[in-house]
DNA sequence: GTCTATATGGAGATAGAC
DNA sequence: GTCTATCTCCATATAGAC
């Protein structure tokens, strides 16, 4: 990161990063001012509620990335199969084949998840949501898209787990090739 | 916990159930001694090495735990598909319905993951072994069955990391009922 | 907007009496 | 084995100069 004039919008990602790496407690202010190369002074000026208004721009930052690039495309694309395929190489590119976990993931299942319960709800149903709307254009029946989608989206975080528990990426894409092939 | 003469077998549920429920950063010495009933003293008593010993003792307990429920009726049952059930429904129980998350889970998505690696990593692969061993018995070839066996693994944990963002444990439930139909 | 210096609290761990 | 008192360290957050 630059020294000076340093923006928010610049910023977000690399703790998105920082958090994705460390954890929200792993990510210590000290960590946060080595990897942004911003002093206390500065991140306390972009971010005045301190560590947990960084982690909800973050959240927020995700968010909205996911709804540009991966919702809306499933909601609203006249090709439903090309949106589903799209997205399925979006997730692999996104976690990096596996290499990547997923933060909101990791915070559902930490200790801090009280504390983004709303951002991390929004992030999982809109991800189902979206993706049973695609499925119904396929031609699936309303309650078995729901139920497709809502398996599709807890395999990608399974193998996110397990591949990082194993240490190998290729559990990852293994999933996702059979995740694929279910939902086309 | 009782207040004098505890055994290290009595605390370390105890301290499983903590660190599930707090992390390993959330469970701070003053909450453990708070839900054990136990001093400072106690516990480093019991555990010379600090909350490092503690946390190794919880996955090596759920590893005796899972080994003498799980993995072995795996291996060794003259009736795969019953030990294959039985499994289903030891996890479910496990794993309170999805109201309760899996330690080992959490912690290979959290910053302690290279701490861990090892106890992590058996956790899971022991896990998958067994599985496809009693599925190979049913009749699957041998690469069809690690497959099918990776596949549950990874959909126990998405199913709970789901039904913990969402807030629902009926999304484990639902997993469960879909994973126990694939390998039967 | 950026920095350094500092305040304050809570963390993990230890000592030593009982 | 258990306790309380204490040590040290590092966390977040703040203050105020530049």
């Amino acid at each position: 990161m630059a020294k000076t004039n340093a923006e928010r919008a610049d910023i977000v990602p690399v703790l998105a990063e920082i958090f994705r790496e460390y954890g929200f407690e792993g990510a210590s202010l000290a960590v946060i001012g080595d990897k942004t190369g911003l002093g206390r002074g500065s991140l306390y000026h972009f971010f005045p509620g301190g560590k947990e208004e960084m982690a909800t721009a973050v959240l927020h930052h995700i968010d909205t990335w996911f709804e540009d690039r991966i919702y809306h495309p499933l909601r609203e694309s006249d090709d439903p199969a090309a949106a589903i395929n799209a997205m399925c190489r979006a997730v692999s590119d996104y976690f990096h084949s596996g290499c990547r976990i997923c933060v909101v993931g990791a915070f559902a299942l930490d200790n801090v998840r009280d504390r983004f319960a709303g951002a991390i709800l929004d992030y999982f149903a809109e991800w189902r949501n979206a993706l049973a709307i695609a499925l119904q254009k396929t031609g699936h029946a309303r309650d078995q898209a729901i139920d497709l989608a809502e398996e599709a989206v807890a395999n990608i975080q399974g193998a996110l787990v397990l591949a990082r528990a194993l240490d190998d990426p290729a559990v990852f894409e293994r999933a996702m090739q059979r995740i694929e092939k279910r939902l086309l």
